[in-house]
DNA sequence: AAAAAATAATACCTACACGTAATAAATTAG
DNA sequence: CTAATTTATTACGTGTAGGTATTATTTTTT
């Protein structure tokens, strides 16, 4: 007996009555995808002394103003949340990455700034994810390439938009 | 002076020169949809006292057999690691989501099975996790949608692949 | 301008990802 | 048939996700 999402969105059932072995349901792909290419990216920087979510700091940074982000610009441009980035930055001003400094103009906000430590490992760990992601897109025709990365933003969009229409418990203030 | 990746795969920039706020690289956006979905599950769920990856678990096994599954078939068809399925067994055991028993054909394997409490809980998170996927992908035409999940596909595997390619340290026998 | 509300970051907690090493049972080799 | 090897799981460590509560500073209200 099928669930409704294998109805919904399965590949039909093989010669002998079978649904496919790996599940082709969306939250199932998308766990593969980003867990596989976390993987390999972790196992390929590894020598740099830096993780997948390191890397995403530096990038962000790096594209970043030249007076660096605040932990509150990092988080929102990340995608990511308060606490992860405030660890994660402990973790990288320890590996001397990156250093805190209070914004002049808010004392209650931090600006990051990439040290030359940690720009000259970006660097290094860029040239690898940029190989990584063209290994990766390369399976994918130039049209359906560029098809897959629109709906993959609409998807991405919607998987945001869900979250924030998710409350994390009460909003009500009673 | 911007990146590799964002000539290779960003949005144009805008009518300002400026590249749109949100990256549009291939990693981003899989981390955008990946957190966005869990936590948007995350939250809904939350009063079942379950996680996303304990559903995870609970929606494996209902598609098992009727012996349940071992350890290492579980690992195998959620796509994870052998020591996080065994540290998130030991929490869903003690929560009474689920069972292990002693395969009686390998003392080494234990068979997981979902107990009556984990089958009941898992049957109203199911409801909860087929509409949220139902509002996601929502967002792209029926044509689309069907092209985003056969391309996801590709790109999944595109993923595993590279993480299987890219070894973990030395897997020379001296 | 003092009190109240909002905001940036931290502290602390539980859950998960995944690496290395250990343990125990099954399989294979000599 | 015993020894070496492989295999399923666990033990333990570090890093990340994200929840609630607290602290420090701004901004708003009256």
């Amino acid at each position: 007996m099928p669930d409704l999402d294998e109805i919904l969105l399965n590949s039909p059932p093989d010669q002998n009555g079978a649904f496919p072995k790996e599940r082709s349901v969306f939250p199932m792909l998308l766990r593969r995808a980003w867990y596989g290419l976390n993987q390999a990216f972790r196992r390929r920087v590894a020598h740099l002394n830096m993780t997948p979510d390191q890397y995403t700091v530096m990038r962000t940074l790096a594209q970043g103003s030249e007076e660096g982000l605040t932990q509150k610009q990092l988080t929102s441009r990340m995608s990511s949340d308060p606490n992860t980035v405030a660890s994660l930055l402990d973790r990288m001003e320890r590996a001397d990455f990156i250093e805190r400094k209070i914004d002049p103009n808010d004392r209650r906000a931090r600006r990051i700034l990439l040290k030359t430590y940690g720009y000259d490992s970006f660097q290094q760990a860029k040239d690898i994810a940029v190989e990584l992601q063209r290994e990766i897109l390369q399976s994918l025709s130039e049209e359906s390439k560029r098809l897959f990365l629109q709906e993959l933003t609409t998807i991405a969009d919607a998987c945001r938009e869900a979250a924030e229409n998710s409350p994390r418990k009460s909003l009500r203030k009673d």
